[in-house]
RNA sequence: GGAGAGGUCGCCUAGUGGCCUAGGGCGCCGCACUGGAAAUGCGGUAUACCGCAAGGUAUCGAGGGUUCAAAUCCCUCCCUCUCCGCCA
């Protein structure tokens, strides 16, 4: 249940277009449609007959009470009647039971529409919404000659700010150690981040448990689809948590919100841990696709009408902290096919780093709309009393640390060797350089 | 991990097979009384699905079983509390 059966049998092209636009096979919707229109028949059907049996099962009672025989004629006929509609039930049932999982899965692999705004295509219909500072080159012409960027790796390596060959000996490759200035500049970026969002953009801070159970994972849908993208933990039944999105969002799972509590805005830290099934060989090199990082994911959980415009005011909470870190970047809104199967709406931010010479996606910031709430039954009351509706649920990074440690690096390596620590984390940092 | 006690409507609680169509209290909403309020009285207060509607069905932590009939009996699991064990 993701789309909604009422959608569904709403506006049933709108759904069709919308699988079509994320490449999406769209057939599945009409097979949905019919094997609905079945279940409500047999539904009907059974209902009846669970009428009648609670009935007949209330005449037995009466009977006996009125003072027939429990084993005389009368009694045994209600019985009898009871038990032969109960066997007809038992078999509509199985029928139903049958129907409703096949519609499910089917309703599962209907992807959300995306909304009217976004661009239909593949990543090349990508739009470069806005970009924000200098793009720095690589090679600087100077008076000492051409200095020349290092990738982060290198300058990690000279200032020992984080060690990835005993990540490896003591984890496995894409576990980085960082280590002393490295280290502190985690703290310093997740303090720094968390500051932000809290004080200034006034989210309530969150640190939830790097582990969850089953019914969280399917929440917000990392099972079933994408189980080979987490870690598992069999014996415990708990799953590793790919970001934080999946712990804070189920926080609300199952819960009625009151119109005035809208919006609940969350900042919260985590680890992040990604198995990255089948990309071993990509971007190998330093820390821009590892199996651990550390992220400040915010989570907002608004009211309908207010979902798109908190889409762009979560964005730019992403951006100020790009801004503050003094890091060029730009904000792409995905197309349909790169948007992903929830999202209606999709932002990207890139950061620009210079040393490897490439657009880094940092953060990712969505609206679900009601795709995701509904799966988890997040809810409010529009007014007092009233039947609750459907949260719209966003979530977007701010920010992933890995790659904007890599930019960092990048971005503010000095020629002699030492690297500037970005002004707003001086403080965090207590220096302005780190030094080898 | 072991032993015991528990999980019922927003909260507290009654309920050991049919009079449970889950009762009562608190809270909340509406109405009456009032100059206004308090107190009091009356009524209303879960969710999902099916149905044009009338209405029906399901849900008493979750799942399964027994029965014509389960909040109630049986089994498995989860969670909470107390004590013990272990432990940053």
């Amino acid at each position: 249940m993701s789309i909604g059966l009422a959608r569904l049998r709403e506006e049933p092209e709108r759904i069709r277009q919308g699988a079509i636009d994320k490449g999406e096979d769209p057939s599945i919707v009409d097979a949905a449609l019919s094997l609905d229109a079945r279940r409500r028949q047999l539904l009907g059907e059974s209902d009846g007959l669970k009428a009648r049996r609670n009935a007949l099962s209330k005449q037995v009672g009466e009977a006996i009470r009125g003072g027939a025989s429990p084993n005389g004629p009368e009694v045994a006929a209600l019985r009898e009647a009871s038990t032969e509609a109960g066997k007809r039930i038992e078999a509509l049932d199985k029928e139903l039971g049958e129907a409703d999982a096949q519609l499910q899965d089917l309703m599962l692999r209907i992807p959300n529409p995306a909304d009217p705004d976004v661009p239909v295509g593949d990543e090349t219909a990508n739009q470069v919404v806005r970009t924000w500072g200098q793009q720095l080159p690589k090679e600087v012409e100077g008076a000492a000659g051409t200095w020349v960027r290092k990738p982060h790796w290198e300058v990690a390596e000279h200032l020992r700010m984080f060690d990835l060959e005993r990540g490896a000996k003591i984890t496995g490759s894409g576990f980085p150690v960082y280590t002393g200035a490295g280290s502190r500049l985690q703290r310093a970026l997740i303090d720094f981040m968390l500051d932000v969002h809290t004080d200034e953009h006034g989210m309530t801070e969150i640190w939830p448990p790097a582990m969850v159970n089953t019914a969280s994972a399917r929440g917000t849908g990392q099972i079933p689809d994408k189980e080979d993208l987490m870690y598992v933990v069999p014996r415990d039944e708990l799953y590793l948590v790919p970001t934080a999105e999946v712990p804070v969002t189920n926080l609300h799972r199952d819960e009625i919100f009151e119109a005035d509590q809208l919006p609940v805005r969350y900042a919260a830290y985590s680890p992040c841990f990604r198995r990255e099934a089948g990309a071993a060989g990509k971007d190998t090199r330093g820390i821009l696709r590892v199996h651990q990082f550390d992220k400040v994911e915010m989570v907002f959980f608004e009211k309908p009408e207010a979902s798109g415009e908190a889409l762009e005011w979560l964005t730019a909470r992403a951006e100020v902290i790009l801004q503050r870190l003094g890091l060029a970047y730009r904000v792409l809104l995905m197309a349909t096919r790169d948007m992903g199967f929830v999202q209606a709406k999709k932002y990207d931010l890139e950061v620009w780093s210079p040393g490897v010479e490439r657009w880094l996606e940092v953060s990712s910031c969505s609206n679900f709309r009601d795709y995701q709430a509904r799966r988890m039954a997040i809810r409010y009351r529009p007014e007092p009393g009233a039947k609750p509706e459907l949260v719209h649920t966003l979530n977007g990074s701010g920010l992933a640390l890995a790659r904007t440690v890599a930019a960092i690096l990048e971005t503010y390596q000095q020629p002699d060797g030492r690297l500037a620590v970005p002004e707003v984390l001086r403080s965090y940092m207590r220096t302005e350089f780190v030094e080898p």
